[in-house]
DNA sequence: TAAAAAGGTGCCAAAAAATGACACCTTTAA
DNA sequence: TTAAAGGTGTCATTTTTTGGCACCTTTTTA
């Protein structure tokens, strides 16, 4: 068998990186699979696959796996957002902040973009930030940088991304403390449903169940944010008409 | 000569990746190098470095030579940046096309993804384009995912993107009609200033010179834009509170 | 004008890395 | 007790990468 996959028409190699990502792919899609299996699907030996858990779990993906009859291989979807769990904040800052160093000389990662790269590097093996590095060299970002004020940045708390994350992704609520612009601090408990960023400010478009409306709140004013466990709510469906007047869609 | 080096602490393989970036790093550096300094550097042959030199080529970068004495090898600082410009409405589109081809099986690129992978395609070669895939894959953006149907989002037309990219990057002004939920149509002439994102809904938010203050336009309800070129403008430090009232910033 | 210094190509053997086959171990459910 | 699962070690084979060499062109300089 020719160790090739077709992609967009054109035929290329199939290498060890492809296959990792196939065993991955399918793993995330059938829950849970036997090494054989995956040697079939991959077109490999059983060795072989071995040797790519093995080199996956490196990379830092949990695996877990039950010896014996009916047992199998099984990919923790949590770990796959560890491996470089970025929160959408994360991966604009980072590549602002790429943009800005290649403008500026040579600037240290600063802010957000440092807690975001400093949770790929421990997650990914040193090859793996090489790959990110050399991927954002090549991405062109100038689009973002002459618009922000990368000192205006820092002021979002990296410490309340992960809570407002786990909101965002299991769809649970999310409590914390509001400072208005007067100083009013208030304790709210709502859906995140969208994100601002109106440079050099961020912020978070939510439903707020207690007030039966959508709200707006600025990240810099968020504190204590808390992922409401066990407490789901249904998505909604965000148009502009169903946010505040004044952002209807007709402009005045 | 043992073929490792040492980054962050650990020490690692040496490998051709690992070899190219630091002919790159090295090329940008010194401006200027022969073959033979490279060689040295990467402490490799004379052949493999050429070997080298021809992956990134195909790579896109752009590195000028001159043959005979006092000649060498130079790096076009451009080349670097133009070997996959995207806009930032096309990495988001990116991200979230990966996401939602995880979360659905094997969808094909769509709609705004499609011209942003289409670009990359085209500017590097195959394995770049797994590594994207790979770096895609690490990253975790399933906190768009659920919130974003996807079929939705081809709404938006690509071919509004190039001007309204440039309007942006340039900061010119941009000129185009707009219909608004009523269907009454007017010309409007803008400076783009943020970019809202409420799925699936795409909003333009601008400063509109002709009615004095900030304007929301919905980017599917955009037609024919033009970047109006020699019109300079300065951006406008956009903060909440310059916005429109019931975004202000205190919810209520 | 010849020589030296630079980039560039083709070819082949050597070195290194990845793979497959196989034997063998442990765990677990039937 | 047996079959089905994961896991490890070893070694030969296959594939890929690398180095060496011959030889080419271009350009400067002695």
């Amino acid at each position: 068998m020719p160790k090739n996959d077709t992609f967009n028409g054109q035929v290329m190699k199939m290498n060890a990186r492809h296959r990792q990502d196939n065993i991955v792919r399918h793993l995330r899609r059938n829950g849970t699979s036997t090494i054989a299996e995956l040697a079939r699907e991959a077109g490999a030996s059983r060795r072989t696959v071995l040797r790519d858990i093995s080199a996956l779990r490196d990379a830092g993906f949990v695996i877990h796996s039950e010896s014996g009859r009916g047992g199998g291989l099984q990919l923790d979807p949590q770990s796959v957002q560890t491996t470089a769990r970025l929160s959408v904040a994360e991966v604009f800052a980072l590549l602002i902040s790429v943009a800005s160093m290649r403008a500026a000389g040579n600037l240290p990662f600063s802010g957000l973009a440092d807690t975001g790269l400093a949770k790929i590097e421990k997650a990914l093996p040193a090859d793996k930030i090489r790959d990110l590095r050399q991927f954002l060299d090549c991405l062109y970002v100038g689009t973002l940088a002459p618009q922000v004020d990368i000192s205006d940045l820092g002021e979002i708390d990296p410490a309340l991304l992960p809570a407002f994350e786990a909101a965002f992704l299991e769809r649970r609520h999310l409590a914390f403390e509001y400072r208005d612009a007067k100083g009013v601090i208030t304790q709210r408990s709502i859906e995140p449903q969208a994100m601002l960023i109106l440079p050099p400010l961020w912020y978070l478009v939510a439903w707020d169940p207690a007030r039966d409306g959508f709200r707006h709140f600025r990240m810099d004013r968020i504190s204590g944010p808390n992922c409401v466990k066990d407490t789901h709510f249904r998505r909604r469906h965000v148009t502009f008409d169903d946010t505040v007047r004044p952002l209807h869609d007709a402009p005045r």
